[in-house]
DNA sequence: GCCGTTTTCGGCCCGACTGTTTTCAGTCG
């Protein structure tokens, strides 16, 4: 019995309760008591009083004592018994509610989607009090959707459209000023829709614009401070805008930034301090007087908090955080060590790749294309591979703006044997080592792997550790614990990979990775140099996991790095 | 269902939009 399940158990209690029709303050109790039991830092073996727990009290109490005994619940199995289970995927059709779901089953007997479809094509539905001929077009249109799209979606999808958006805005005169919000501006790996604020003193003119713009399918709801378009393209998804007075951009922002969580903890703080917010201002509770910002520095500052940047706005625990740390910032970023070129599969010549690198800034970075276990990728053998490393010296004899370091982006191939021997790789200034075949091994074989990586004096960074695609495969199975311990006891650096398909290795396990003092690397891995404008997308990754400056060594100077490089190969 | 030196009852974050109503409940974020 762990956490997970308990947690999955309140959850499905609360969801159950839903279709009832229950008090909504009662659904979300058990759904408060699930998160506080999710953000306790300790395991269930280590609560002594689940009961201590705020939010948890002596109801939720017992039915999770009940549960770990057991295994199971009374009161989860009396719902089950009084409510069908093909209710569950109906909540979450657009418009239906718990209270409206609960009625169609009761009034009509809609027990699953079948039912329902039925229930509408028949005219029953739209005959009932509250329902009628739109609820009903909207139920149909969401039934057959619902298997064309995965309830949330990568945000590699959805990254691409954000920007063709905003380049829309960008030319609306009227729009004073406009941010994206909602979970793609903190960057959660997969997302539901995208969240627009507009600010604007012509809310009704831009509504016109939005909803002409090209890629708008359909629009969904179109009022005074509100429109939702749908765009479609291989998956669809809504976008709503939300035009507001510039005077409130900022706490609008703010507030459909969200998480929610992170807004309950703020609001609940603010009223501790006398403060109401909402949307349109901080309002103090007792001369009524509205408080507005021109940034969200000054929001958090006025609640006496640092600034949170949007990416740490999740579980609401960040509120309370004291002082925050310096975390890594797209300014901090002196290099890139991970690219490729036309040598193996990249698009750009090493010249191409290093002149975006210098109008970047960068000081440094690092060619690593692909070794010749990958044959599907042109990778470089012995002799390319030292051809090149002649190249980038004489590039780098002939400039002084940007040093490129000779490196290589070498394979661990499937016996857990390295593509290069140690007397080549010890002649090039970054080795990267990463697994691209045979993901269906154990987890015992590929540790196998990756410890040979990681016990190799000459190994400076393992790339994309676990290999996962978002949103489309899972990767090869990691200890992630293991390699995370043993990365920092030989200083080999863990990456973080930036493409946004990518995001590897998570924020989450680089916040386990930092704490155990493991350095980390944030890079595009390039295969063109369009590609290289990732970095924006890693460092938000970073951020998410609390990540510090001084954690990403592509902040660092190039002899600081070089220095950590030769103490790692105990020069 | 949970919580509390404004408390053991009456709040619980707050506001907009839709579709259905004739003033609002339900849903959503």
């Amino acid at each position: 019995m762990d956490k997970k399940q308990v947690i999955k158990h309140l959850e499905a209690i609360a969801t159950y309760l839903e279709l009832k029709g229950e008090n909504a303050f009662k659904i979300s109790a058990y759904r408060k008591a699930a998160q506080a039991l999710e953000r306790d830092d300790r395991s269930l073996n280590e609560i002594d009083d689940v009961g201590s727990i705020n939010g948890i009290g002596k109801g939720t109490k017992a039915i999770i004592e009940e549960f770990i005994e057991t295994g199971e619940t009374e009161t989860l199995n009396s719902l089950v018994e009084e409510v069908p289970k093909g209710l569950i995927p109906l909540l979450k059709i657009q418009g239906l509610g718990g209270k409206k779901l609960s009625r169609l089953y009761q009034e009509l007997g809609v027990i699953d989607e079948a039912t329902l479809r039925k229930a509408c094509e028949n005219g029953e539905v739209e005959s009932m009090s509250g329902f009628g001929k739109k609820s009903v077009e909207k139920i149909l249109k969401a039934l057959d959707d619902a298997s064309l799209r995965p309830d949330r979606l990568p945000v590699s999808y959805v990254i691409p459209i954000k920007e063709v958006i905003e380049s829309h805005l960008r030319m609306m005169r009227e729009i004073e000023d406009f941010s994206i919000a909602g979970s793609l501006r903190r960057l959660k790996e997969t997302v539901k829709d995208l969240d627009f604020i507009v600010a604007t003193d012509h809310p009704e003119s831009v509504a016109d614009q939005i909803v002409q713009l090209p890629m708008v399918t359909e629009v969904v709801s179109k009022g005074s401070t509100k429109v939702t378009v749908m765009v479609e393209g291989e998956w669809n998804i809504s976008v709503d805008f939300r035009l507001i007075e510039p005077d409130h951009f900022v706490t609008t922002l703010h507030h459909f930034t969200g998480s929610k969580e992170h807004n309950v903890e703020m609001r609940r703080l603010a009223k501790e301090k006398g403060y109401k917010i909402s949307e349109y201002g901080i309002e103090e509770s007792e001369s009524g007087q509205i408080h507005t910002f021109t940034t969200e520095e000054e929001l958090f500052n006025f609640l006496d908090l640092p600034y949170l940047p949007p990416e740490i706005r999740e579980t609401g625990e960040e509120v309370s955080i004291e002082s925050l740390p310096e975390l890594v910032d797209l300014q901090h970023i002196r290099s890139d060590l991970h690219m490729h070129t036309t040598w193996s599969d990249g698009a750009q010549s090493i010249d191409e790749m290093a002149e975006k690198a210098i109008q970047k800034g960068y000081e440094y970075m690092a060619i690593t294309d692909h070794s010749k276990f990958l044959r599907v990728a042109n990778g470089l053998n012995e002799k390319r591979l030292l051809e090149q490393n002649k190249k980038i010296k004489e590039w780098n004899e002939k400039h002084s703006e940007l040093t490129i370091l000779s490196g290589i982006e070498m394979d661990i191939l499937p016996d857990g044997q390295l593509d290069f021997d140690e007397d080549v790789l010890k002649q090039l200034d970054f080795v990267i080592a990463s697994i691209h075949s045979s993901f269906n091994q154990s987890e015992e074989k590929i540790m196998e792997r990756l410890m040979t990586a990681l016990e190799s004096p000459y190994v400076d960074m393992i790339a994309h550790p676990t290999g996962r695609l978002i949103g489309k495969r899972d990767g090869y199975p990691v200890n992630l614990e293991l390699f995370i311990d043993r990365a920092a006891e030989t200083n080999t650096i863990i990456e973080l990979n930036a493409n946004p398909n990518r995001l590897d290795l998570s924020w989450n396990w680089l916040q386990v990775a930092q704490e155990k003092g493991a350095k980390v690397a944030i890079n595009t891995d390039a295969h063109n140099f369009k590609m290289l404008d990732d970095m924006k997308v890693g460092v938000q990754a970073a951020r998410k996991g609390l990540i510090k400056r001084e954690t990403v060594v592509n902040t660092w100077s190039m002899n600081d790095l070089v220095r950590f490089l030769k103490q790692k190969k105990g020069d």
